[in-house]
RNA sequence: GGUUCGGUAGCUCAGCUGGAUAGAGCGUCAUCCUUCUAAGAUGAGGGUCAUUGGUUCGAAUCCAAUCCGAAUCACCA
């Protein structure tokens, strides 16, 4: 049991029995007691004072006492400042933590774990991945990566949408104007190539719908009328047809797609145990409309379209059918949702999805829930804000994105710039240095999009280089560093005295206690960003504690070998909760 | 118009289950490498917590109204 845990009960257990009053442990307040007073944790006693009739100093003297009695060993001594019942603990209680922590049991334990499915990355196949796809990236590894650690098993999947009107589009434009050519002849990435034909597509469209127009059309009419427009529906016919010429382009087509897909995740680090394609999907949930009418959660309409009324919800009406008896986007959410409940069984589903979703999930757990599918009360929407340039939203048919590719290029160039005019790895092979380059160019990159709430919309801006110092991935990574290569020279092997710790040794050790839970506060909201503001924070308390005290030569014995044991802990709470974030730490920067 | 989310330092963000004098980072200014990695540390400066009212011993935090911004309310996915 933690210590916090361990004041909220004593608290309750005190007050009941000095008052006879019962206090849910929960209500007890505890603080961390500010720099300025004396002590370690503060109790507020505001919120008893009215229930139990008393004023603060009194109570205070009275709690505190029995505190002291109640928690022997732990609680050294009490102070009340204006209603605050401030607590020192013990030398000897920090100092065992320190003695008893080790890299093997840094992390909660879970007595109830639990099988989790997350949804993330879901690219479409007509153009390359770029920043917004990047936050979705990493937020799906990392609240991945937080979940294992608390000691849950995860299942990561993907969903490719890979068909559609929009995949059609840079076919015809493919076949309009590529003169058959392939990624292989222009040297360039699969989903580069194709995505440039997505571009051509739109360039030609608003072309032809200009020329239209000025031959005398209404700009309405010549959005529906641009030949090449009608191309791309008439594809979209035939693929839904299984046309056999479609199909080969279809297939040739994304495979270059994927091959380019596959270097970007190899390079970021996304794998998923499963990926489903939407051309495999998009027919699902048909059979549930049925089961849906039978149990009257659906209803017919007189064209033959299947609806759902959901206003009793607070929200409107909804199509799961059209009439011409296709499964519309919803449909197929619900029939995915079913199928991977059969397949994987797991307690809970997280969809990785954007902001702009939030109603679709809303409407999807909802209807399922009506259906009574299994899947139902597992499915939780993890929504998160776009991202965002400084002009506004990123469009890629105005070819306003940052690409994905490119902004990790870049972080990775800027990470070989610096590491070259600071010179402290002058040792590395070349296959050495390559891999650091790509640990502190990402590491950058993701702490970037990871220390923000990902409810929160975020601001990227272009023309100011993501930074490499305080606030940052490298930050972390270069105190792991610095932290490691005192430990190369001290060695690891300590022998524990009990000594009386210093001011920063002791905040060093309450900061460490914390990582248990702030990884438990992590995965029960989904937040990365908690972990990214932990992690820095202790990173900053350590570097502080080196610059004023020092391990190596410390001014005794003991001393050194308490130092060097909270350099191990440190390190180690690091390494993990960059973890968390999908993040490397390296031994040397 | 309905629903949802947001507005905190010049910029990017924490803090939001009500608690002591609202915090970081960047940027600005100043100091610290003959001592374990200066991608570091220390300090200064910077705020009507959108506005107004309410609840409370106590409000950035809760409630109401208003202003500003975003998303969504598709037989697109």
């Amino acid at each position: 049991m933690n210590l916090i845990t361990n004041l909220k009960q004593s608290t309750a257990g005190c007050i009941h029995q000095l008052y006879g009053v019962q206090i849910q442990p929960e209500q007890v307040l505890v603080n961390a007691t500010k720099p300025e007073f004396e002590g370690d944790y503060t109790i507020v006693l505001f919120a008893f004072v009215k229930q139990l009739g008393k004023n603060p100093d009194q109570l205070g003297n009275e709690l505190g006492a029995a505190m002291l009695t109640a928690m022997p060993g732990i609680l050294t001594e009490f102070n009340i400042v204006k209603g605050f019942l401030n607590f020192t603990i013990s030398n000897q209680f920090w100092f065992d933590t320190i003695k008893n922590a080790s890299p093997d049991n840094l992390l909660p334990t879970n007595n109830s774990p639990r099988k989790i499915m997350v949804e993330y990355s879901s690219p479409n196949t007509n153009k390359p991945l770029h920043l917004g796809h990047l936050r979705n990236n990493f937020l799906g590894w990392s609240i991945a990566e937080i979940l294992k650690l608390q000691g849950n098993e995860v299942v990561k999947t993907c969903i490719v949408n890979d068909r559609g009107i929009h995949i059609c589009k840079s076919m015809i434009a493919w076949q309009l104007f590529a003169n058959g050519a392939t990624p292989a002849d222009t040297k360039q990435k699969g989903d580069h190539f194709v995505g440039d034909y997505y571009v051509k597509y739109n360039d030609a469209y608003k072309a032809q719908v200009a020329e239209l127009v000025a031959g005398g059309m209404t700009q309405e009419l010549a959005e529906k009328e641009a030949p090449i427009q009608k191309g791309a529906q008439e594809m979209l016919l035939k693929w839904e047809q299984g046309d056999a010429a479609t199909m080969d382009l279809w297939k040739r087509m994304n495979s270059w797609v994927y091959e380019g897909f596959d270097t970007t995740y190899k390079k970021i680090g996304s794998d998923f145990v499963k990926t489903y394609y939407e051309s495999n999907t998009y027919l699902l949930g048909k059979e549930l409309v049925e089961k849906g009418l039978e149990k009257k959660v659906f209803y017919q309409k007189e064209d033959g379209s299947v609806w759902i009324d959901l206003t009793g919800d607070g929200l409107d009406e909804k199509i799961v059918r059209r009439k011409d008896g296709t499964s519309v986007y919803i449909t197929q959410d619900i029939g995915l949702a079913e199928v991977k409940q059969k397949e994987f069984n797991t307690d809970a589903s997280i969809y990785v999805v954007g902001d702009e979703q939030n109603y679709h999930f809303k409407v999807l757990k909802l209807i399922c829930q009506k259906l009574q599918l299994p899947a139902a009360d597992g499915i939780y929407h993890l929504s998160y804000g776009m991202v965002e340039l400084p002009t506004g939203k990123m469009k890629s048919r105005e070819g306003t994105v940052v690409d994905a590719d490119d902004l990790v290029e870049g972080m990775i160039s800027i990470s070989k710039e610096k590491t070259e005019s600071l010179g402290k790895v002058s040792e590395f092979t070349q296959a050495q240095l390559e891999e650091l380059y790509n640990t502190i160019g990402l590491g950058a990159l993701k702490f970037f999009l990871l220390r923000v709430d990902p409810k929160k919309k975020m601001i990227f801006n272009p023309e100011e280089s993501i930074d490499f110092h305080g606030f940052t991935g490298p930050f972390i990574q270069y105190t792991h560093a610095r932290i490691k290569s005192i430990l190369r020279k001290t060695g690891t092997t300590v022998q524990l005295t009990t000594c009386e710790l210093l001011p920063l040794e002791k905040a060093l050790a309450i900061e460490l206690s914390n990582f248990p839970a702030v990884i438990n506060e992590a995965a029960d909201t989904l937040d990365p960003s908690k972990v990214a503001i932990y992690t820095f924070n202790l990173a900053k308390l350590f570097n502080s504690f080196y610059a004023e005290l020092s391990i190596a030569n410390a001014e005794s014995e003991e001393k050194k070998n308490l130092r060097i044991q909270l350099g191990i802990l440190t390190a180690a709470t690091l390494q993990k909760g960059m973890r968390a974030l999908g993040i490397d730490v390296p031994e040397q920067m």
